[in-house]
DNA sequence: GGGCGCCTTGCAAGCGCGTGCAAATGCTGC
DNA sequence: GCAGCATTTGCACGCGCTTGCAAGGCGCCC
């Protein structure tokens, strides 16, 4: 059954009566054939069902065409349309994307960069999650491209991607104080990941440059039930809040229908709030968050330039990019 | 740079002072290797960072471990889930997801399969689109494994995964006329999946059953604007409806937004609705849609369960499988 | 002690492909 | 017609791995 499933290179030389290394060179973009061979050759190859095997071809060229994403939370709608535009950006370069779950558990980050090399991938890139130290380096000593999106890390070697977070917090800050309010809170997961707490630092230092103080809560992972709790603890406090940041959008949505539903407060008028990423739902009509946008197509498109570029060890500096993150004015913010 | 950066079998077997057999023995579970000689081979393997290349392997072994995921709108809340625990269960049982986005166009499912042949992936899992009948053929003469998930499709040769939506769309003209409602509706999208029509199929014939009219609405992609298109058009009629029955979730979120916010409709006084897949929104206080959930794990565990099992040629009729989605009851339909 | 059988090990072939090298081919200009 | 050149073609090797086969090592029992 499994036998000699797939047709080989040669099968289609004898057919196309020419050598093997014809058929080779008229799947190899650049190489030498003539027209003439090159259309016996694509005929036999039609009629044969023919496939470039591209396991070989990687162990030949040293170049799989495989780039290794690797997430967790996909399900979450922020990442899964980032790993959409990434798998479309990678396809259109001619890469194919391998899709590596780290839900389980922690470790599970090393373990996806060990799959990834076993596979040879070109690159891998990291949405979730921050490998060992030991292993990135495994990793780039093996000729391994990494790139690391909104880890924020120092390390150097792989190519980061990173928002300005801190900048945009600060936004926030300016946009609440002109709606009038005056008792600011951050509303934060436990997740602790550098984009998180960047917004966090960000939002504290800009309000408190202003004169402001900030109630900071955490509570759980980073979605909506979260949101949810955080609202529940927020909205009792004695001095209740009346403008909330939530560092993400799910918060956001789960903090916002807490503060609607369960305590019947109007937002904007009773309560500014602001979120970040601009999933899909902020914009639906129950919600109508204020968030900022992740610029989702830039980074893919920083992401598959950068690997498809030939400066591998560039001296230390455009090793890392920052992206602005627009804000999107909807209707959880007063004065828009 | 890019000259020899992975480390081989080879150099593994003269650290360890052995065969490069005993190498390849040690990393082949069920194969004759002394004690000793695993324990040598670790430790070299371990000092070197010495990782098995599965695209070598995969060649000889006529088996990649590859497994491809073909899908379109994986940025949806349901399409994103169900990505998400196929990758894990995949990954569970030794195998890795190849994922290709079909976004682009339609002929591009055919291309994805091409790509699953090109990397030789040991099976295909189709999310979205129908591939070309020539191309099916393709792979199943390859020994490429098929599974196609809620794409209802009579072609034998591929393991079909499919749901009981005729009958939950019955169980939901019950719970509609027991809950009073006599003007009955079916909001769809113009996507004419299989999935989609069986359930306007089954809703329009359990109505008449009972003797109801339906009236069918249908309108663009099956997101969430279109079905606030379909509350315009469906809320505006002289007749309206007493009860929506949307295809998908989506389109009940923005039917039911729409139906609050627009027409100032109360929900489920005024009306009653169902959506279907449960996405994780179905949840959240401001909607608390009753739907039907799609048996995600179930379909993950089925997916990879036959993908695993031998029966590859099983004289057709286990080559399909039929899981019953649960009905969740929640706020939008009266007395649950 | 020698014959027998089992476990382990090395050898070598081959999976499908790309590519350097040399031979062959075609073409131009005199 | 032939030297000279550019282009095309075939041969053969090797990428890193698995695995059948036979040789080697070892213990057992008569």
């Amino acid at each position: 059954m499994s036998q000699k499933p797939f047709v080989s290179a040669q099968e289609v030389a004898v057919r196309a009566g020419v050598s093997r290394s014809a058929v080779s060179r008229t799947f190899t973009p650049g190489a030498s054939v003539s027209a003439e061979t090159r259309r016996k050759v694509m005929e036999a190859a039609e009629v044969l069902g023919y496939h470039v095997n591209h396991l070989a071809r990687g162990l030949m060229r040293n170049e799989s065409g495989i780039v290794c994403l690797i997430v967790s939370d996909m399900g979450t709608p922020y990442r899964s349309s980032l790993v959409r535009t990434l798998t479309q950006h990678l396809q259109d370069a001619g890469k194919i994307a391998m899709l590596v779950n780290t839900d389980r558990f922690d470790g599970s980050v090393d373990l996806a960069l060990r799959q990834a090399i076993r596979y040879r991938a070109d690159a891998s890139i990291i949405l979730s999650g921050m490998p060992d130290k030991s292993i990135t380096e495994l990793c780039l000593k093996n000729g391994q491209r990494l790139v690391l999106i909104n880890r924020d890390d120092a390390q150097p070697g792989p190519f980061r991607i990173n928002l300005d977070d801190g900048e945009a917090a600060g936004r926030v800050v300016t946009a609440f104080v002109r709606a009038g309010c005056r008792r600011l809170a951050f509303a934060n997961s436990e997740a602790g990941t550098p984009s998180l707490m960047a917004r966090e630092r960000g939002f504290v230092e800009a309000a408190r440059a202003v004169g402001l103080e900030v109630l900071v809560e955490r509570y759980g992972p980073t979605n909506y039930d979260s949101g949810r709790v955080l609202a529940q603890r927020l909205l009792t406090r004695r001095e209740r809040p009346d403008a909330v940041f939530c560092a993400t959008d799910l918060l956001a949505c789960g903090f916002l229908d807490a503060a609607r539903h369960d305590f019947s407060i109007s937002v904007p008028d009773q309560l500014c709030m602001s979120g970040f990423d601009d999933i899909e739902q902020a914009s639906w009509s129950s919600y109508q968050l204020t968030t900022f946008a992740q610029p989702i197509e830039a980074i893919a498109r920083e992401a598959v330039t950068w690997l498809g570029s030939d400066n591998v060890a560039d001296p230390a500096g455009s090793l890392s990019v920052r992206l602005h993150a627009d804000f999107v004015w909807r209707m959880s913010i007063r004065g828009g």
